[in-house]
Order: structure tokens, then sequence, then C-alpha cells
RNA sequence: GCCGGGGUAGCUCAAUUGGUUAGAGCACUUGACUGUGGAUCAAGGGGUUAUGGGUUCGAGUCCCGUCCCCGGUG
């Protein structure tokens, strides 16, 4: 994998780049749409080619559980399994042993959990969740940490923390291929800024090819959010891409570019869209509202996506009223489509010296929610 | 026609010998959802208990009339 800063923008620390890796070019600030168990929910990989989706994250939590590495890796490995040739990352189910599983138990070899679906008991170690990833062959993989939850104490924070950078040292030297696959390292730390500074210093030591930061949009206000992406952010080498795990919503992906943050990926614009709220230039929009029900005009006006450009809201909220599949699946393409043309927006504006406008721009435009601030 | 059973929220049903403001599920309305949850959670609206009388301190509940539904029988 290779990474290089294409422009620099001159007001803030935003950046345009591009990531190249054996499946292709993924050009920065991106946001990956999340797939799971290996599918972004609803939607085809053509479809999402048609959306400009660039590269999708899965599981390897979930693909562990269910069908397996061995049946991936006998399938030739994730792309070719899914039909997917584009890039594909795979979380490393810190996560989601974190989110899902009832029964988790940590300790310094790894973290022991019941599945989430069968209650069948597994433990996964750095070593093993490096030896998964490899077995699925993504294009970019991530060391196994541990996600505290909000709020934690600090003295759990600190202990999270440094096993979080301990672990980063034992999926370092379990890689075996990274000629074809590069692996991020987790920052983690709680809500406490001296955690954050020394869990980014002890990863950027080990001289990862890219940095995630993760553990935060788990509850925290947004101020503190913000004040530690800064504060991470600015002790990370700057010819490495950076990404924020788990966000978010349409004006946060603004503010984490605005902060110098190249890759995203949230459930919010699927798991949101199939649950019937949609994200559009002017803000959320619940289709469901009974008052879209004579609302013939598109999802958003301004939009040119598959759905938008042959479908009502009207008949988008028929099809959600009466549970139609096809629902979720006009829901989702719209939503993916709208986050991926916000990131091209972003691109180009930052490419063209005018972030800062657009930025203004999109947010007066775009109501979003005050809670979320 | 006669005999029996039954009419409670849009739907399916609760409501202990007559006893606070008639409840629930689904549906509906409105929120929430941040390294996935087609899930779920939260809040809300909705009733002259078929209808007209009566008994009683008090009736969805007991009595009488009327209307309607279901089963049986002519």
């Amino acid at each position: 994998m290779r990474f290089e800063i294409i422009k620099h923008d001159k007001n803030t620390s935003a950046r345009t780049g591009r990531l190249t890796t054996s499946h292709g070019i993924v050009e920065t600030p991106i946001f990956m749409p999340v797939g799971t168990q290996g599918t972004v929910k609803t939607v085809s990989p053509k479809e999402l080619e048609e959306c400009g989706v660039q590269i999708v994250l899965a599981n390897t939590y979930h693909l562990y559980l269910r069908p397996g590495p061995e049946l991936i890796k006998s399938a030739g490995g994730l792309h070719n399994f899914i039909s997917w040739s584009h890039p594909i990352l795979t979380d490393s189910g810190g996560y989601q042993v974190f989110s899902l599983s009832d029964l988790r138990q940590i300790s310094e070899e790894g973290v022991s959990f019941r599945s989430h679906f069968d209650g069948s008991s597994h433990f996964f170690t750095p070593e093993k969740v490096i030896e998964i990833q490899e077995a699925l062959w993504a294009d970019i993989i991530m060391t196994l940490d541990e996600c505290p939850p909000y709020p934690s104490s600090y003295e759990y924070a600190r202990k999270s923390t440094e096993l979080t950078t301990k672990w980063a040292i034992r999926c370092k030297k379990a890689q075996t291929n990274n000629e074809t696959q590069a692996l991020f390292g987790i920052i983690q730390g709680s809500t406490y800024s001296d955690l954050r500074l020394l869990s980014t210093k002890n990863l950027v030591d080990l001289d990862f090819p890219g940095y995630a930061i993760g553990g935060l949009a788990l509850g925290e206000p947004k101020v503190i959010m913000w004040e530690l992406v800064s504060l991470v952010v600015q002790n990370l080498p700057p010819e490495k891409p950076r990404y924020l795990m788990g966000v978010g919503y349409p004006e946060d992906l603004i503010s984490a570019v605005t902060l110098g943050i190249d890759l995203f990926d949230c459930v919010l614009p699927t798991r949101n869209a199939r649950n019937g709220t949609v994200f559009t230039r002017f803000g959320r929009l619940s289709i469901k509202n009974a008052t879209y029900a004579n609302d013939f005009s598109p999802l958003d006006s301004e939009c040119n996506c598959y759905t938008c450009r042959n479908f009502s809201r009207a008949y988008l909220r028929h099809l959600f009223n009466t549970g139609e599949i096809l629902a979720p699946r006009l829901a989702t393409l719209h939503s993916v489509h709208f986050f991926l043309w916000l990131m091209k927006e972003i691109r180009q504006a930052i490419s063209e010296d005018r972030f800062d406008t657009l930025r203004k721009e999109f947010l007066s435009k775009y109501h979003y929610n005050e809670n979320h601030l």
C-alpha cells in the first residue's frame, strides 16, 4: 500500500490524497460503507460502484463466525468470494466483541466471548485476528483493540489503552503478509487527553502504514470528541493515512476532514436507510412520516442517484409502510450515494482551494440535529 | 320462527363474586440509532364498552326492550 498526499487545504488541516492498494486506488478523504458480512446490506457490488463507492468495510468478527475464514480462503479470498474487485478494509473484531457479544472476558492474552447469534464460545488473540484477516485477504486490516465504553474511569481507560498497545505490538509481529496488506494501528485512550497522547505516541513508534482513531462517538460530548481528534491528529505523522472509526453524520465528516482525517466508516447511511431515515443535502428525512404521503418530489431535489431520478417520496413511503423489500434498497442506494457525493465534493473543494466555502455552504443548507453537536 | 353463544381501540382480545382514570399485542403517529441491528428501544394519539331504558352509593359486568353477528334447529 502506498499513500500520497495530493493537496493541502490552505486554511485548515484538510487534505486530499491517493491510497494505492493491491486492488486499486482510493481517493481520500473517503467514506467506506459498512459491509459487515461481506455485503453492504441490500445493495449489489455493481450498485455500490454506481454510487461512487471505492472501498468497503467488512468484519472479521462476523465472517469468522460465519462462514469461517477457511471457506473464504478456499474461495480465493474475500474479494473473489463477494465479487468486489475494489479495495476492502476488515475491522479486527475488537469493537464487535465490545458491542455485540454478551459474555466477554478480557485478559492480557486476548478476549473470550460468546457468539451473539448462537452462544458458542470463542477466543480472539492479536495473532488469531491477524491470521483470520490474512485468510480473508483484505487490502487494509486492523489491529485488535479494546474499545472501552463511555464513560470509563481513568484507571480502567489507562489499563485498557495499555493493553491495546501491547496487542498492537503483537499484531504487527504476527503479520506475515505486509506486501499486499496494510495493517493499521488503532489509537484508544477513552476521553482522557494524556492517554490519547500516550496511545498515539506508542503506536507511532511502531511505524504502522496508517492510523485509526477508535473509541469515539460513543456518547461523549462532541466538543470532547473534536478536541481528542485534533490532539491525536497533530501527533500523527502527516504522510500517513488517518482513519476515524465509526464516524459519522455528514456534519461530522466535514468537521473531521477539517481536522485532517482521510478515512471514515459508519453504519448510519445504511442502517438508518433501512429504518426509513435518509440523509439529504437539506438534512435528515424520515420517509415514513405522514407528511410525505402525497409528496411526489424525490428524496433530494438536487440528487441524481437512481432513487431520486426515478421515485417519489410518496412511493418510497408506500414501500416502507407495506414492508416491501425495495424500500430499504432504494433508501440505502440514496444515502450511500449521498455520502460518497459529499466526500467527492469535499475532495474537489480542497483541490480547488475552496473547502472553507464548501463547508459553510453545506452547513447552511443542511439542517442538522442540534443534539449531535 | 325457535334454542344457544356473542357485540369492549382500526384489528385480535383482556378486565378477579358489580368497585379508582376500561388494559395489552398488532396497526397508526413521532423520536432515537455513529468500527451494522432489515433489529430494537422510547414516547404519543385513539373508547358515550352495539343501542335505549332499569336496578344500585357505584354497571363493560346484573335485569328488560331494540339492532347486528355466529352456531344449531325448523
